[in-house]
DNA sequence: ACTATATATGTGTAAAATACACATATCATA
DNA sequence: TATGATATGTGTATTTTACACATATATAGT
């Protein structure tokens, strides 16, 4: 059944992005940071550098909402703001050390609720998980991007 | 290395979660239905009847905002409060089949995104991951659950 | 049973986030 | 160059949100 796989995957995610572990993250990394600029910050920690259209796009913002909040982050030292070297319409954002520093710690976080999750499991099952859920995921963006483009 | 594995696992969530997506579902089942209500309807509609306070607990907002969201919710007729029997100071929230047929909707365009990317898989593959999906968010849920208890 | 305390929900209100309208700068193209 | 498209940013009205407070029910201790 593919509903189970899909609830799986819910349920994961609920986990991780919960606001308590989300509060965790925050009080051991001993920032305090606006739950909204928390997926902003990982995208560009992950997906950067990357312009302000094209984040708000992805959070599902007006760009002039993710304009400030960038603004914000840039103000916190966690990202810097650079024109693009083939667009100088965009200025996109780059993580910083700090701001890396904390999407580290917040990859951490998970990974340790992961980590304890399979901590019972046999190095097999561990492996076999790893791969299949990588080979999900690619496709599943690969299928959102030819969405992307259509649209 | 567990880091693939959460790396994974985030890129399909931002995926299943994007905008685009949400967009997609709602244009797709006729809805105007704000952001901010979806999270709460998914878990009204996935883990209810549900009380207020739970529920905000879990979205990571105050009650009283959620209580006002609940409210909307419901004027929209898409979930309704009945007393916990349990407990009378509970109101829960429980979803209606108009709410219901909503979170299918959504369900199964999540459903369509998998199954594209499961589609040239063997069986074995896809029932291997689907068990191996559901034995980690379980684990996940129950060390959530234990740090929830200690908090 | 009675009192005190805790929990669930809801409302009033000020602060903050957000979207829309508009402005400017850069790019792409005829 | 001229025209339209795209990226970013700012002003402002609306909406969302959190905090303070109020009410109702539950729970524990006496």
């Amino acid at each position: 059944m593919i509903n189970d796989l899909h609830k799986a995957i819910l349920d994961l995610n609920g986990v991780l992005h919960s606001p308590r572990i989300e509060n965790q993250v925050m009080q051991q990394a001993g920032v305090e940071l606006d739950r909204a600029l928390f997926p902003l910050l990982l995208r560009i920690g992950m997906r950067g550098p990357i312009g302000v259209v094209k984040l708000a796009e992805q959070v599902g913002r007006d760009h002039s909402t993710v304009s400030r909040q960038v603004a914000k982050l840039e103000s916190l030292g966690l990202i810097t703001r650079q024109s693009g070297q083939a667009d100088q319409r965009m200025k996109e954002a780059c993580i910083t050390d700090s701001g890396q520093k904390l999407v580290r710690a917040i990859a951490h976080i998970h990974d340790g609720i992961v980590e304890k999750a399979l901590e019972h499991w046999s190095e097999s099952d561990r492996e076999q998980l790893t791969i299949l859920m990588r080979k999900l995921a690619d496709s599943a963006l690969s299928y959102v991007n030819i969405k992307i483009e259509q649209a």
